[in-house]
DNA sequence: AAAAATTATTTTATTAATTGGAAAAATATT
DNA sequence: AATATTTTTCCAATTAATAAAATAATTTTT
């Protein structure tokens, strides 16, 4: 299909990405602050203006500003700065705009029950999946992702399961970005990993055996937008001793059947 | 138990709340213009610029900035703003530790002095309840659970208002898994717990009339989180003398307060 | 078809606002 | 007691953000 000439009004930009150079300096870092607090658990000032190669003075008066928004808050009795309300409120909106985490639960809690394992929801930027939900197995070993947390594409189910439906060339593009080992199975060449998205396409359903973290395995598929291109996916993972091979065949379509609900649910369409 | 009067390292803050007036200009224009932007399902530059009275080119490089840092991002088709998937990203964060004792305290503080009774907040887990933090009253006769108890879904007041939102399905399940009798009044048998959980979702708010120990009532209402999935609850407990089926429709609605402020200061969502 | 209106983006002169060093005020450490 | 940290405030220098205006595209009106 063609592409949906989108025809911008007003002056075209020169540069077509984001704006590289002329950012404004102090939003720029006020976001690497933010950024910085977010990722861990409680920080001092003092630690914050180190890691952001700032003055103190200079991250004090971003921290209260973006605390005046309620988007970090400190903590009077830690003295130690976190991420606040107001942050996780504006972010909410993201899964908002698509619906795809809340509708998705529904058909995630069907899915965890079917199978007995643990079923995740992410959705994919240029750089990789970011785990956006949850229904966790209750058995005591299980698998765990934090909201938030990022995964590669070529060392997750659901990564995999995108890339399977990117063009040839995007999927070079990532490749030669490098393809970081985690264990012995981790896919860390092009041919490999073609190889394993052609298998991918042809069952209709990627497999994560192993290549992120040892003796956890994961069956994936896709969801879809309303232009057929792969937007997310979801997961079914568990320790590779309950979620073994043989079972590929019965989870995958399970999986399936809840990505396509899942598709349909929030208004994409499913490839041919 | 007082505050532990914690005393800040350094120089101590003029005036204590949040910076007012003394923010980074720039950077509180970057976060309201994230904020109007979350707050709506797409919006264009010009409107943007309209909503936060300010110059279309000054909104402009804001939002590029802001993209840069994927906080926002831009549908070329539409030509519309978006909320973007790192604003989701970091504000995640604040669930990492929900902190839900340490959130809820303030306003447990307050549900005790209104009630004059214990406060008492609990989570659920597979198999049932678990208190966590509990605001005594003064009076000389008291409930006191220890933080850890464990209770069951079935014969706790906490217990049956997360019941009251859990699938049918599920409901079974706990009840197959056996109700044990604790009291005369306990609820043992299926249809009792159905019919009393379809009153709560009616009220608003559970009661446990002695069903638990003889002599003890509470009443309870759910914390849910951002799936409106209940994760927990808080009730006022107390001897069956002074919380009497009179002061129900008293304190039920101070519960009930308190349990959506908690929701909210949580990042949950109250359902509908 | 041409003109007018609308919208987005870039450029640039102006100056308001950010900055970061240093001092102050408290606690922590030796 | 003395010194070292840490957070917060202050302020002069000047950087960097701003907003108006110009530009370039599109859409609507004439």
């Amino acid at each position: 299909m063609e592409m949906t000439e989108k025809r911008s009004r007003g002056r075209p930009r020169l540069h077509d990405g984001p704006t590289n150079g002329g950012g404004v300096q102090t939003v720029d870092r006020a976001a690497n602050v933010l950024r910085l607090v977010s990722e861990t658990d409680g920080q001092s000032l003092s630690e914050i203006a180190e890691a952001a190669s700032l003055p103190a003075s200079t991250v004090y008066r971003l921290l209260t500003t973006l605390q005046a928004h309620r988007m970090v808050e400190f903590d009077e009795h830690r003295q130690l700065w976190y991420v606040g309300l107001e942050t996780f409120r504006m972010g909410a909106a993201y899964l908002r705009r698509r619906k795809l985490a809340e509708r998705g639960r529904a058909v995630m809690r069907t899915l965890q029950i079917e199978t007995g394992e643990t079923a995740n929801l992410a959705v994919n930027d240029d750089e990789g999946v970011v785990f956006v939900s949850q229904v966790e197995t209750h058995e005591p070993i299980r698998a765990f992702f934090r909201p938030g947390t990022r995964g590669d594409y070529h060392s997750s189910g659901i990564g995999k399961a995108i890339l399977a439906y990117f063009d040839e060339t995007k999927v070079e593009v990532i490749a030669n970005r490098g393809l970081e080992k985690f264990t012995d199975f981790t896919l860390c060449d092009l041919e490999s990993l073609k190889t394993d998205l052609a298998a991918t396409r042809q069952r209709g359903y990627s497999i994560d055996n192993e290549e992120r973290h040892m003796g956890m395995r994961c069956v994936a598929v896709p969801i879809f937008n309303e232009y057929s291109e792969p937007i997310g996916g979801i997961s079914v993972s568990g320790p590779s001793v309950r979620v073994t091979p043989e079972k590929d065949d019965v989870f995958g379509p399970l999986v399936r059947d809840a990505a396509q609900e899942i598709t349909d649910l929030t208004g994409g369409r499913w490839p041919e």
